[in-house]
DNA sequence: TAAGTGTGTGAGTGCACACTTACAAACAAA
DNA sequence: TTTGTTTGTAAGTGTGCACTCACACACTTA
């Protein structure tokens, strides 16, 4: 035996993300992931139920590691007002996306939100990411909103590559992001 | 002659932009976008420089409505003060996208912009939006960039379907959003 | 009416890719 | 050693789709 199944499951899925994270849902082959992970396409295929499941389950891992990453970033927080612990959730969440993976991912994942199983894998991710700074950093609605609005800026700042033109609307959009 | 070419690209467009907004740009076949614009799949390509062009052109409709939609509203404001001109540029944005097409072909745009043809009609129809924006209504750059910021999180609450949400953290992010 | 031009399509072609099946090797338990 | 289970793959199969080409019809002009 060379590996269990599920340590296998786990490569996998960290090769998927990447993956469908730069071409997407539709145009990622299985056998991309399959290269990417160093196993063969069919066994892919005997550990996830289908290429869909792979992308469901690659949305699960995501936003794991998304909501991971705040909620250690909250830990760090300077005092624990609203203000502070959102900033440094904020500032959490910088760091992990700057490899761009799991950004880009959540931007695949809601274009294809046309198939029922990913629009309620997307929901649940946010779902469990929106409760726990609401709860965590005691934040208004309008904070959480604001929280949000911003964290999808980043994606079309990063998505357009606005951080690349020195034209002055673009410098608008991006002042102030941290470093994507 | 049945009908000029001229008036057959606008009508593939149409057609063009509300398939590629429901499934995107590699799950859409060109015969989709024929049939629903009632010609042949083989004059689309007579029309257009096969799919990519077809969807670059479709962005550029797309961004064309946008833009005029928000020219148009900027001019019902009811005073001068960039607050009130940003706020019936963003009334007549929410008007416009009430159908959805656009937004979400903003969506499916923004996610495959790793070809480079297509990020950079993004960011041409970007760009003439935001230089309008903040042109129009004299605002200064943190208010162009809230503008753009909750936008965006309409995107997220599309295509999320976080209308239909009726949990706390799903409320917090849709509180205010003009109807979408 | 003959020739030319623009509009339009039916019938392919070739390839990429999701998914399956038959089979083999490693390991465990009896 | 034999039997069973799990890990793993090579080699298909069928289908959907981007794109092409030969051809036809509508309309104009000389």
């Amino acid at each position: 035996m060379r590996s269990t199944a599920e340590a296998r499951r786990v490569t996998v899925l960290n090769a998927a993300v990447s993956a469908f994270a730069r071409t997407g849902f539709h145009a990622t082959p299985v056998t991309a992931v399959a290269a990417a992970a160093g196993i063969s396409e069919a066994y892919v295929f005997r550990l996830f139920s289908g290429k869909l499941g792979l992308f469901v389950a690659a949305a699960g891992a995501c936003f794991e590691r998304i909501a991971t990453a705040i909620e250690a970033g909250a830990e760090r927080a300077t005092g624990g007002s609203p203000e502070e612990v959102l900033d440094a959730m904020g500032g959490a969440y910088a760091e992990l996306i700057a490899d761009r993976d799991l950004l880009l991912f959540q931007v695949q994942a809601q274009a294809v939100t046309d198939i029922p199983e990913i629009a309620e894998a997307v929901r649940a991710g946010y779902r469990r990411v929106a409760t726990f700074v609401q709860d965590r950093a005691g934040a208004s609605d309008a904070q959480v909103q604001q929280f949000f609005a911003y964290g999808q800026l980043c994606h079309l700042i990063v998505t357009a590559g606005l951080e690349q033109v020195p034209e002055p609307w673009a410098r608008a959009l991006t002042a102030g992001i941290r470093h994507p």
